[in-house]
Formats: structure tokens, sequence, C-alpha cells
DNA sequence: CCGCGCGTCACCCGAACGGATGATTTTGGC
DNA sequence: GCCAAAATCATCCGTTCGGGTGACGCGCGG
């Protein structure tokens, strides 16, 4: 921003001392005042919106406007979060089940497995959840990244 | 854009023939012709600067850059549901709590009732959410855009 | 081959939960 | 002030959950 300016100005100066010559000349072939006031006038309005666009032009305005994604379906699981609390692919499973609202007699059928083996899933990730109740393992699961 | 341009206009029509009574003016006091020229050329300098300005200061080049934004916080209770489904603001309070993954206990404790009154409210609301358990309570509550 | 992790299933027991019902008090609008 | 809705509390009962424990089979790597 610093540069353009000072060119601009040099410019500028350049200008008034080229019209101040064209002035000279205006006079020698004797125009009248009139024509000679409006036609500086006419350009060095000219010569000033020239100014004025250029300067600004260079200043375009970024505007970083916080578009808001409408659907945030990016829902990756944290892998590593799953290593190290140590839970295996099929707790996790149930635990989506959990978080669906299945009870442990849906999920046995779903699943495929004796509701024994689905309390036994459950009873594992809770623990490894921390978790005493299904909704908090629901709550922690979905805090940890492990379930959407 | 249409309305600034024509007024910008109309006010350099008038600003020049203010300029051409001053230049009259100025012809009578007898100036000399080479100040009245640059006072011309440096009001009329001024005055492209500034429309130049003015003219491009509206036509900023905008660059809208969306940025992909997390934002889960965006989260508004859909009233007509809670509404339409006649669920009271106690019972969505309740219903809170437990996506929170608190018992009823707890919930009793932190909301300065008897677990009974829990007891009540979340069978109500399990009613009129259509749920068997909790955790589909949760999960039907976030369907509906009831709790986050 | 033996252990280990994982998945499977089972039983018991106490706690928590859910459904049904009834009652009383508070609150807000007319 | 009255009425309806909401909030509160209670009791009973059956179901579901969660914790604890034990056991069996399978596959994989040391």
């Amino acid at each position: 921003m610093r540069k353009p300016v000072l060119l601009y100005g040099l410019l500028g100066g350049v200008l008034i001392v080229a019209l101040k010559l064209i002035e000279y000349r205006w006079l020698v072939v004797e125009h009248s005042l009139e024509i000679y006031g409006g036609l500086v006038a006419v350009i060095f309005a000219g010569l000033g919106i020239w100014l004025g666009l250029k300067l600004t032009r260079k200043s375009e305005t970024v505007i970083v406007r916080e578009v808001e994604v409408p659907a945030p379906a990016d829902f990756t699981r944290d892998n590593s979060k799953v290593e190290s609390l140590g839970i295996t692919p099929r707790e996790l499973e149930i635990l989506e089940f959990i978080a669906a609202g299945l009870s442990n007699k849906e999920i046995a059928e779903r699943a495929h497995v004796s509701e024994n083996t689905v309390k036994t899933h459950s009873s594992r990730v809770f623990d490894k959840l921390g978790a005493r109740r299904r909704t908090q393992a629901v709550q922690l699961g979905k805090e940890f990244r492990l379930i959407p």
C-alpha cells in the first residue's frame, strides 16, 4: 500500500507539471478562460476519479464469512480412543445398538446372540467407558467419538 | 448501485455550476490565471478522488471464503414439536437429565424433587414420545430436536 | 502347544427402571 | 376466585439392568 501511493503521488506531480505546460500553450493560442478552466476541471476530475479508482481497486476487502455447513455428517470414529480404551468391535457394535435405544433383548435378536451375551458385552463396555448406566455409556460414547 | 450513481452525478453537476459561479467571481477580482487554474485543478482533482473513492467503496471486491465451521452449538429446540407432543417444561428438563446419563435418583437430587416425581415425569415423557426405555427416549428426543 | 484375547453363554442377586393408579399442591389464565 | 394444567409425591408390581462370577470354544502368536 505504501509504494502505490508514492507512485501515484509522483505521477500526479508529473501530470501537474504537464498541465502547467499545457496551460501556457493554451495561453499562447489564446483560448477563452472558460474553456481553459473547464478543460482543467474535466481533466483533473477524470484524473482524480481514475486515481480514486486505482487506489481503491487494490483494497479488495476479503470478507471471511463463516458459513454454516448444513450437514455435518462427517462422523469419523476415534480409533485411537477405541484402542486406548481396549474396546473390541463387538462391544462397539453393542454400544451402537444401545445408543439406538434398543433393549438387551432386542439387541440379542439383531446381533443373533443370546441376551446374556449382550449383557456381558454391555457390562464390559460400560466398565471400559466408566459408565454405570446405558444412557451414560451413550453419552460418553458420543463424547469420545466412538459412536455418531 | 443505481441510485448513488445518479446522486453523485447530480452532486457533480451542482458542484460544476458552483464552480462556474466561483470562476466568474474569481474573474471579477482578477486573480492570476495560474492560481485560478491550479485551484480548479486541485478542487476537481479532490472531487474526482472523492467521487472515485465513493463510487468504488461500494463495489469492494467481496471475497466470500466459506469456512468449514464445526459449530455444533447451533441447536434450537423445535418448540412446535414440543407443543404438538404436549411435553411440559419440567418433563423436558427431566428428559435432558436423562440424556445426560443420570439415574432417577441423581436427577431427583439435581432437580430438588423426590425420585418418585422424577419417575412420574419420565414416565409421562416416555409416553408422549412413544418410548419404552430411557435410551430410546433420548434417541427420539434428539430426533425430534427437543434436546441437543 | 499353550496362553491370551475375544466372543459366546449361563446363573444369581440387588438395584434401577417402567407402568398403572391415586392423591395433593402450585400455578397461571380467565 | 375458580378451573385446568402442571408439578409434586406415593405405593405396588413386574421387568430390565448392571455387577459378579464362571465357563467354553476359537484363532493367533509366541
